[in-house]
DNA sequence: AGTATATTGACGAATACTGACCTTATGCAT
DNA sequence: ATGCATAAGGTCAGTATTCGTCAATATACT
């Protein structure tokens, strides 16, 4: 049973696959929520909250007369822009929810398998883990580790 | 006499078995819990201690409306005998050297890829590392750290 | 008895969706 | 140029759903 969210994300991804794979679409907000029958603001909710620079997307968009939005899918020139773009994500902190979140996204686009996916929650549970359990340390401390770790295992990813 | 947890356990694994094999089940917890009569959460206790990374799973999930919680089963779960023959390579403390000419030797064998064995290696690192400067523990301890962690690591990948 | 595992329930946090109200761009009439 | 009408899209707060966490309690296993 798919929510209207997930129903109008697979159309754009549709949109993207079209034709040749394409780098971005454009859509116009109005039109769009006509068309699946729900309030525009529905629109910008599916856009908050999955074509994000987590999942790999850019959103622009004007307003008035011709006014539209656009949704570009990021693609790195270079290995380093790539490492770069995952320091950004990932931040000095992370709670476990978010790691996971980013991990699902990567193994979607492609950026690693499932195997590398287990193995990196492998290791985050574990300095989760002794950090609580041996060292005693605080919640927040726990998420800057975790951070350092994801970015370090995903970092190393990027450049092979 | 099985607890609710192992009866949980196994309906979750026969979904699994379900027509064909499937890589990955979803529910939503409500509905589970009525269906054993147990509170929600009993529910996260069994995925917690069931279906965790180290045993080849992950979980994935969303609350709110049209929430889920999706399993995914990515190894299967290693034969104790196998996981008895890791631990015994590995034993209860390893230094840096030790751990990368096993994960060389796995690598060789082709039971795990260089993008894997990477991955094991800076998680390694970084509990060394960590380890040293920040909680100030002993070489000894962080050997007996890293055992850990490399054998949680490769245990999760069910390797032949 | 003491430790580890299992179970419960109160509370908190995240997600989906709507609708009212706000901001910005375009272009035409003056 | 100026001003106003029109035509986009943005934001925010409220409501209903679901799931997660954590601490307390109970049970089972040495």
């Amino acid at each position: 049973m798919a929510s209207l969210t997930e129903i109008i994300e697979s159309y754009i991804n549709e949109l993207f696959t079209e034709e040749e794979e394409r780098d971005y679409v454009s859509l116009r907000r109005k039109e769009l929520a006509e068309f699946f029958g729900c309030v525009p603001s529905q629109i910008n909710y599916v856009l908050r909250s999955r074509f994000t620079p987590e999942r790999g997307y850019l959103v622009e968009s004007q307003r008035g007369g011709h006014g539209y939005i656009k949704i570009l899918r990021i693609c790195y020139e270079m290995p380093q822009d790539k490492i770069n773009h995952i320091e950004e994500i990932i931040g000095d902190s992370i709670s476990e929810q978010e790691a996971k979140s980013i991990l699902a996204a990567f193994q979607e686009r492609g950026l690693i398998t499932s195997r590398e996916r287990l193995l990196v929650e492998v290791a985050l549970r574990f300095t989760d883990e002794t950090g609580a359990s041996v060292f005693n340390i605080s919640p927040y401390k726990r998420n800057v580790l975790q951070a350092e770790l994801l970015k370090r295992m995903l970092g190393s990813l990027a450049l092979s």
